[in-house]
Parts: structure tokens; C-alpha cells; sequence
DNA sequence: TACATTTGCATCGTGCACGATTTAAATGTG
DNA sequence: CACATTTAAATCGTGCACGATGCAAATGTA
């Protein structure tokens, strides 16, 4: 029987998942600026686009489960980053508003996409390779986030 | 000033962190029936290629570090799907071999890889894309991993 | 041989991720 | 209105990741 589908060069999950590590490591030290960590980087994106925002509309932008994010935005509200406030309209939810010291970080964030992708482009990886990457990971989010829906 | 670089649409990582949580949690059914997580899948298809390797070396193929790898061996020790045995020649080194049950959950792994290609290739992907992305995470494993190191 | 340095691994503390369960508010239905 | 169901968050337990630190064995050097 073949079992070299099992070799770990073979394999097309193990890149993904060693890539999306390193390039949280590869953010840290950016972040460690600004006091924030790569997931409560997320969350600071989603809300400068969209400032006071529920936790269900973070969870669905991240796509990450709000047993994940409660306690990460407890953290970010101890670090005065944000604000968290049950909604008097429907009680069961929670809006998220950015500080004023939540906002400035954007100032600090605004050079790191740059940096980032500076690392990233080589001779061998151009620009459009990313883009069409981008494409076939975000289709793959689709197919993924409907199978892995109950 | 230009914004639009911090939206999370205009972003590669984000892509790249959402897929390699996806990839794990779609993998979950199939390593359930295996007893073991994804890392620890990672650790048995590295001891499938070569049994019978220090910790470091496990190390080295996964990227992770001992840290990590040090309670997630000991985990799978009390499995009994692996041991532990600290080298006579030299003896700061770990050595982890793999157990008969070790060996036999290969069988249980071999059709998993299949499994997975085929949710991931839809007609909007092709093999010949997956290829092309996989060259550019493993350029970008090179790049990153050496960034890293101190 | 003394002693500094390196190496391989373990331990500790913090912060995710996530399945499972719980709680309370909102909504649906007879 | 009574009561079942749904929904939004929170809580709990387990398992990674990883920076920092510790420690003992091995190695290098005077």
C-alpha cells in the first residue's frame, strides 16, 4: 500500500499550519509595541472598521467562538483598550466600543501591514502569487466553515 | 492617510490563521476515531517516516518547540502509543519510539489524507494551484523560520 | 583537572482555541 | 398568558503554543 501520502513534505495542511505560526511570531514584536497579542490584533481591526460592534459580530468577522473571545475582550478591557456593555435594547448582548486608547493604537498598526508583506515578497514569491493565494484561501474558508457548521 | 491596508479583507494572514484552524477542526472527526489531536498526529506521521528520534529532532520537523513538544509526548506516553526512554550514550537526550498501538494507528491514518484533498479541491481549485500554494508556504517556512531565530 | 559554556529537555505562567454545558433574556406558539 | 424554544454570552476543562527560566549532562578550554 502507498503511504507516502502520509510523508509530512506531502502534505498540504502541515505548510498552512507551520506559516500561520510563524507569521504570528513574525508579529510580535510589532505588536508587542502596541501591547497586543495577534487574535487581540483581530479584534482591534474588525472594530476600526466598525467601531461598538456585538460579540456575535466579532465572532463571525474572526470567525472565532465567543467562549474564545469573552475572556480575550475581559483582557483587552483590563488593558483599557475597549469597552464592554450589556445592551439596553436586548440585555443578552454585549457591545464592544473602542477606547480612546483603543483608537490611538491604530496609528501604531498603520506601518505593519507594509513590514509584514515586505518580509514576505522575495524574488521567487511576486505579488499576484499572493493575491491568487489570498483567493484560494478565502474559498477554502467558505467550503470549510460550511462543513464544519452542525 | 491610506486605511484600507488594515482591513481585514486586504490581509494575508488573516486568511492564512482562519485556514489552519479550519484544517484542524475538519481534521477533528478523523483523529477522534485515532484518540489523538492534530500536533499529535504531527508527531506520529514524523515517527511513521523515522522511529526511535530525540525530542529536538521532532523539534526540528515540526518546528515546534521542546516546550510544547515535552507535555504533548508525555500525553501520548500515558496513551501508550509512544515511550520515553532517556539515552544511555548521552544522557540528556529523550529518545521516543513508537509502541505496537503507535504503529498500528497508521492504518487508521492512511485514508485520511484523501479524505481531506477531497473537500479541498473543488472545481475552483485544482491540484496544480494546491501544488503552487504549498511551494510558497514551504519558501515562506524558509523565510520566516530563519527571521525568527535570534 | 578545574571551570566556563553549550546542549537537551523540563517547568512555569500566560493566552489562546474549542467542545460541552450553563444562564438568562428574548422570541415563538397554543 | 403559560411555556417551550431559541439566542447571546459566559463558564469550565483540556490541550496546545511559546517566552522565560531552570537544570543536569556533555563539551570546550586553559
Amino acid at each position: 500500500m502507498d503511504h507516502t501520502q502520509l510523508e509530512l513534505k506531502n502534505q498540504i495542511c502541515f505548510p498552512i499550519y507551520s506559516v500561520s505560526r510563524l507569521i504570528t511570531k513574525a508579529y510580535k514584536p510589532y505588536l508587542a509595541q502596541m501591547g497586543v497579542t495577534y487574535p487581540q490584533y483581530l479584534v482591534l481591526m474588525v472594530l476600526w472598521e466598525t467601531d461598538n460592534v456585538s460579540i456575535n459580530q466579532i465572532s463571525e468577522r474572526l470567525l472565532l467562538n465567543t467562549n474564545t473571545l469573552s475572556p480575550l475582550l475581559k483582557r483587552m478591557e483590563k488593558m483599557e483598550i475597549l469597552t464592554r456593555n450589556r445592551s439596553t435594547k436586548d440585555e443578552r448582548t454585549v457591545r464592544i466600543g473602542l477606547t480612546e486608547k483603543g483608537k490611538d493604537l491604530k496609528k501604531l498598526a498603520l506601518p505593519i501591514p507594509d513590514k509584514l508583506v515586505k518580509t514576505l515578497l522575495t524574488e521567487n514569491i511576486q505579488l499576484t502569487e499572493v493575491l491568487q493565494l489570498k483567493e484560494m484561501l478565502n474559498e477554502w474558508i467558505n467550503i470549510l466553515s460550511e462543513t464544519n457548521e452542525k
